[in-house]
DNA sequence: CCTTGTGTTCTCCG
DNA sequence: CCGGAGAACACAAG
């Protein structure tokens, strides 16, 4: 389930890889990976060097030259695999052996580079997709996003604008991709853990010390999971096929019955909240 | 049945 | 009756 760490710690290892290479040749295996037509992709690609790659919420943009973009999102289990020419890429990672291998029979669309380096778009669920995009179409989807954290724009008013006088659950607006940008279930959960806010708590019975905790979460959450180069829960992993390292540090998520490691007298509960799995402790979550 | 990200639809309320 | 908010539902596949 990649969020923002997971999807800013593949961006980055894509700007090392990837930026300014030219692109050969593109195999679709599976055409509904891609919105839209497959001779679109193979017209509007060949050829096109990689300028920048950026990243809004939980969706990655290649920035092409002829003013091509390209969009990828992950959804649930989708993956970014990069492979240099004549490398045989076997991921650190605990699932079947016929996954480990890169390309594989989840790999729906493979973009190849004239060095002969190959990125591979895998996805076990398929419920993630490609896009090509004018610059102007990128600009309209940035702005349908909210805030982005970890950049100047995150800041306590500006945090504090989004929640609002909402009368929702705080879980629901950390969710909310057009109020704030990239975070998902599993740092939900630790971000309210971290801030000792209860998940189900309506925004606006929540204090000003108790907003300020839960921005600070959402600075000090974010950075330390891309530190640990994001959670492996299931499925993800990053551009080498390797599992992020943060899942150890997790609080709350996963930890269901477990006592909590925080105040060490709480069970850490699991309920519903906002339609989705919600952790908690409900001694030191107020 | 469960899982989550996202888009749509429905309901409620002022 | 309109608009917005929020919740509920739908959908993807394993």
């Amino acid at each position: 389930m990649p969020e923002l760490p997971e999807v800013e710690t593949i961006r980055r290892d894509l700007v090392n890889h990837i930026t300014s290479k030219q692109i050969d040749s593109i195999r679709v295996r599976l055409p509904r990976m891609l919105r839209g037509a497959k001779a679109a992709y193979q017209k509007q690609l060949r050829g096109r060097k990689v300028q920048v790659i950026d990243r809004v919420g939980k969706l990655i943009i290649i920035e092409l030259d002829e003013e091509s973009n390209l969009l990828v999102h992950l959804k649930m289990t989708g993956q970014l695999i990069y492979k240099e020419k004549d490398l045989v890429l076997a991921g650190g990672h605990s699932y079947g052996s016929d996954t480990k291998q890169y390309p594989n029979k989840y790999t729906y669309v493979t973009i190849r580079f004239i060095d002969g380096s190959e990125l591979y778009f895998n996805d076990m669920r398929t419920f993630g997709y490609m896009q090509l995009a004018t610059p102007d179409e990128v600009v309209s989807i940035k702005a349908g996003f909210g805030i982005e954290p970890l950049t100047k724009n995150f800041t306590y008013p500006s945090f504090d604008k989004a929640l609002g006088k909402r009368t929702t659950t705080i879980k629901a607006v950390l969710l909310n991709q057009k109020l704030i940008a990239g975070i998902g279930n599993i740092y939900a959960d630790e971000i309210c853990f971290d801030a000792k806010v209860l998940p189900d708590r309506r925004v606006n019975t929540l204090t000003a010390s108790e907003k300020k905790a839960l921005f600070n979460a959402c600075t000090s959450i974010l950075r330390l999971a891309i530190k640990h180069r994001g959670t492996t829960f299931n499925n993800y992993v990053d551009s080498y096929g390797k599992s992020g390292s943060f899942t150890s540090f997790l609080k709350v998520y996963g930890r269901a019955g477990d006592q909590c490691a925080r105040c060490r007298k709480g069970i850490i509960q699991k309920t519903r909240v906002a339609g989705r799995g919600t952790h908690f402790c409900s001694n030191c979550q107020k």
